[in-house]
DNA sequence: CTGTTAGCGCCTTCAC
DNA sequence: GTGAAGGCGCTAACAG
């Protein structure tokens, strides 16, 4: 019943709040069976548990972290908060989901608020190039790993995906398959922003490396809203035969053009998404992505986590970047 | 950093705990403009903080809720977490989230651990019949609000789609486009599972409004991973012209199938889903859906949840069921 | 083997 | 206007 405390189930049991303690703390290397019964008596007839925040102030845990993603609406976010509370929830440990929505002073908000309650750690996907908050973080030991997006200078572990590895799995496909203009759209590069820097260059290195040549007017570059319109540019412009989606939103964008203008796939044009998602597998047709390996993304970061948080000494290792391999998925709209 | 107290703060600008921790509260009615000056500085030159944990203990308030869905990765609990994010955030309320995988004994163990880390209240989206445990909450006039699905006898605001509305749009607008043999498609029907038993009920009424004959072998139930093989036997055995997914889930995979036999969509079977999904506006063809109001929904929820945690007087106030209105997406899959 | 003592960091009367 | 004292519920030495 929430307000019944140690010192009710000790009175009850006629022992010491001490005693108590240390039978929930199961250490009861010692403990008369006598005794122990005693409490466990006193505890479910009155219904006892533990008072969570008091044992996290005393012990200075509090057995949860703290995840800021961009948007949990976004598939990939989702995919990667899942794992991680899977794993958490495994470890015993709690969750507190937020969304910062691109916004640096959300990010900030988030990030005071979360230490105020005293999380245990953090995962983040810096949303922006918070570099000074993060650098003074990680001074402070503060337990703490980036996730898909990396910043210059701040030395924590990280957890990315192996984007020249897409970006290669995707253009070879196509190249394979024959197709010639390739096109890449991507969301708006910015410095932070890894995945999209990365396969950006990634998708100029594979194909110079396969001798193809790349021309200006197939990389393009727009937020979600113009996708489209940057599409229907380039098809007049310079059409591509075979265009790659950088991420999952952008590929939503693509198709929607497609879809307006009848375009049919792959005849017309082919397409590959960076990202599975979830209808690629019964989509008409059925798309050809390259799939981030979310789950054990959000998994690893988790575990890198905990591991920081469980072992102080951890704190001063050196801190890696994770490449976790994409696989390719192949389907029908190239 | 992060060590720093309210008493390290009260020593630097030679005052005493209690008077900081009157500003820290804004409850400087009388405070003199000098002190308030001088605790302003010793706070930032020290970095000072407040402990939310200490806080909590002490106010037996920790502004945080718990939210139990049955998995995030689906649409639905997706936005549904983010709309009860949202509001919460906007009170300064935090958010843990906890997937129960529709097992009743994950979803008590989750609720064992929050009440332990005195969350001030709870949502959930009851996975199984743990109508004891439910009730006993209430007994304790815990906060708690349902959302999606219901539990008899357990008194609790809750929060719900009009499930017949939704069945009336679909049906209405497969009906009025002249289609007769209307087949419907949930996941198995569970007794607490309102929306399933919600929506085929529904469907019995309104073609009997109608005076539409209904054929038992168009309404069909069945696990996710069956729903192929009942749409396999439905076409061959009494195939319908138009088929109503009865929810997201079921609708992919409707969509796997129709894929898979190379089906035309709407001439050879109509489809129209309930619950809008991401991909449905470029689709192909696009996706006629029944879209619950999902993000209204969590925001609703997460009102009166907020509410009945800081009026305690709320929690003695009669509970209600609210049902959201259900809105038709027409587009072109019928 | 069990009890005593002393806080964790904050908030809140109640004096001064 | 400000300070002193006590306590929220639990844990961790250290006695016994």
């Amino acid at each position: 019943m929430g307000k019944v405390t140690m010192a009710d189930v000790a009175a009850l049991a006629e022992v010491s709040k001490s005693t108590v303690s240390q039978y929930m703390n199961e250490r009861f290397h010692y403990m008369s069976h006598e005794t122990k019964k005693k409490i466990e008596r006193a505890i479910d007839e009155l219904g006892y548990s533990p008072n969570g925040v008091a044992r996290s102030l005393r012990q200075k845990k509090t057995r949860t972290i703290g995840v800021i993603v961009a948007n949990i609406l976004h598939e990939f976010s989702t995919g990667i908060v899942r794992a991680i509370e899977d794993t958490c929830h495994a470890n015993d440990f709690h969750v507190i989901v937020c969304n910062a929505d691109d916004q640096p002073e959300k990010e900030k908000h988030y990030i005071d608020m979360l230490r105020a309650k005293q999380v245990d750690g953090l995962i983040v996907l810096p949303t922006s190039d918070n570099q000074a908050l993060f650098t003074q973080l990680v001074e402070q030991h503060y337990p703490l790993v980036f996730l898909d997006r990396l910043i210059e200078d701040v030395e924590v572990n990280a957890v990315l995906s192996d984007n020249l590895e897409a970006v290669r799995l995707a253009v070879e496909e196509l190249v394979g398959k024959g197709y010639e203009k390739i096109g890449l759209i991507t969301q708006p590069i910015k410095h932070h922003i890894t995945p999209r820097v990365e396969r950006k260059d990634a998708y100029y290195q594979v194909l110079k490396n396969l001798g193809v040549h790349v021309d200006q007017a197939l990389v393009r570059s727009a937020e979600v809203d113009d996708v489209q319109k940057v599409m229907q540019q380039m098809m007049s412009e310079f059409p591509p035969d075979a265009v790659i989606a950088g991420n999952d939103r952008v590929l939503q964008e693509i198709l929607k053009y497609i879809q307006s203008e009848k375009l049919f796939v792959p005849e017309k044009l082919a397409v590959i998404g960076i990202d599975d998602v979830s209808f690629a597998e019964f989509f008409n047709p059925p798309l050809t992505t390259v799939a981030q390996p979310t789950f054990a993304m959000g998994r690893k970061a988790a575990e890198l986590l905990l591991a920081e948080i469980e072992d102080s000494e951890q704190g001063l290792r050196e801190k890696n970047t994770y490449r976790l391999q994409p696989v390719l998925k192949r389907r029908l709209s190239c």
